[in-house]
DNA sequence: GTGTCGCTTCGGCCGCGACCAAATATTCGC
DNA sequence: GCGAATATTTGGTCGCGGCCGAAGCGACAC
């Protein structure tokens, strides 16, 4: 009687650090298995089941079974607009809103996803890594090789820190805008952290888009190659 | 390093109970004190402050003091934006989308409010219930009279249910449409789910849209005249 | 059949956080 | 000044739920 539909219950379903990687993991459209959220979220395969038919009850995700996987996907177009309106509050988390200025391009050109870099810039470092062996692709996955590692390390990175981190250190996004594939993962958010420390870039104040500064640009251009 | 902005922090605000009822109540645009809040969440004056302090800081609503009171509200359209979704995410909550039909001239007619009506029919409703004296107003407090509480039984309601409840058994709630009050509490919810029970509407499966039947508008205009 | 892989269920541990009562500010009315 | 009202802080209890390992189940491969 008293309580109705709640706001709460699908609030505490997001709420959940854990479910909250699942569900970032499955914005980029694509259906993952369950081994595979167990993965982005950084918990047990036992874990990671209970997470899942908890956000099945809840009408979060679909799933197909197919063979011994199954395939999770986001419910519908709905459950995307909320979740991007919570990444969206995340995202300035108490700042005002500033900037009517030129958004779009910039947007398209680079901008934060989740806690990585995405847009043109995301989508041309992951190429640059690609083809110079620092990470590898093999069907659908991806890793960092030993090559990458020292290249990391060099560039700042705690490589300790990032496998000892319970997210896995490398996978792709599919990028929003470009329709290509970027880099997620702890590596992902890694390198973009390193890029602010350095004061390449930095994220515009209320948006998501980040902006580079010309030395940071030159910089950009250097890196890796 | 990890997490970056987290869309976990954000939804596990809005994921409790007690503070989801709060973020509900100041849907309405208006600021509310400390006490009110506390009173709309069903919890201790000393429960609510923690509650608030941490939306605060969470960036979702906006303080403002004022002698001795605290008026609070929603930091901004985005904070609203967000709870909407979620709030159309639980409403349909795993139910197919249908019903491209004609929207909006039903939902400015009745429809459901969190969990209780609003619209033409809301208010309409909470002014009927003021004039034959079921309710009574003084000074932007709403309260059931001792008339009231007897026609609300006869109706079906069980009202001791409705006091038990840690919510406040009355409260107005500023009418989205027609900018003008309409009742939420226990007894606005207990009311419409009366009426659900007695089959004089339905809710229009998807949609906010409450539809009544024939039948049931005859009684609704009958209904405590 | 046997082995392996993917996933779920079960049992138990542990910690975060929601909750309240009582005590402590702060502000108002007089 | 003194009380009354509003709000926050403190201290402590308690339960929900996240977490894992181990065991169970089902689907493939051979």
């Amino acid at each position: 009687m008293q309580n109705g539909p709640s706001i709460s219950t699908v609030g505490a379903l997001m709420g959940d650090p854990a479910r909250a990687n699942m569900l970032a993991a499955l914005m980029s459209g694509q259906a993952l298995t369950a081994g595979e959220l167990a993965q982005e979220a950084g918990v047990a395969p036992a874990t990671a089941s209970g997470h899942l038919s908890r956000l099945l009850d809840g009408g979060l995700l679909s799933v197909e079974k197919q063979g011994r996987h199954r395939y999770f996907r986001l419910a519908g177009p709905d459950v995307g607009a909320a979740i991007e309106a919570l990444m969206e509050l995340a995202d300035r988390s108490g700042q005002r809103r500033v900037r009517p200025g030129p958004k779009d391009p910039e947007m398209r050109r680079a901008r934060v996803c989740y806690d990585h870099l995405a847009g043109e810039r995301g989508v041309e470092l992951f190429q640059r890594l690609t083809q110079d062996n620092l990470i590898a692709l093999h069907d659908g996955a991806v890793s960092m090789t030993d090559r990458g590692e020292a290249r990391f390390a060099a560039f700042g990175l705690d490589i300790a820190a990032l496998k000892a981190s319970r997210r896995p250190v490398c996978r792709t996004c599919l990028d929003w805008s470009e329709r290509r594939l970027h880099l997620a993962g702890s590596l992902g958010a890694g390198l973009l952290d390193r890029m602010f420390a350095l004061r390449w870039a930095h994220r515009l104040k209320g948006t998501r888009i980040v902006r580079f500064t010309p030395k940071g640009e030159a910089e950009f251009r250097k890196l890796f190659s």
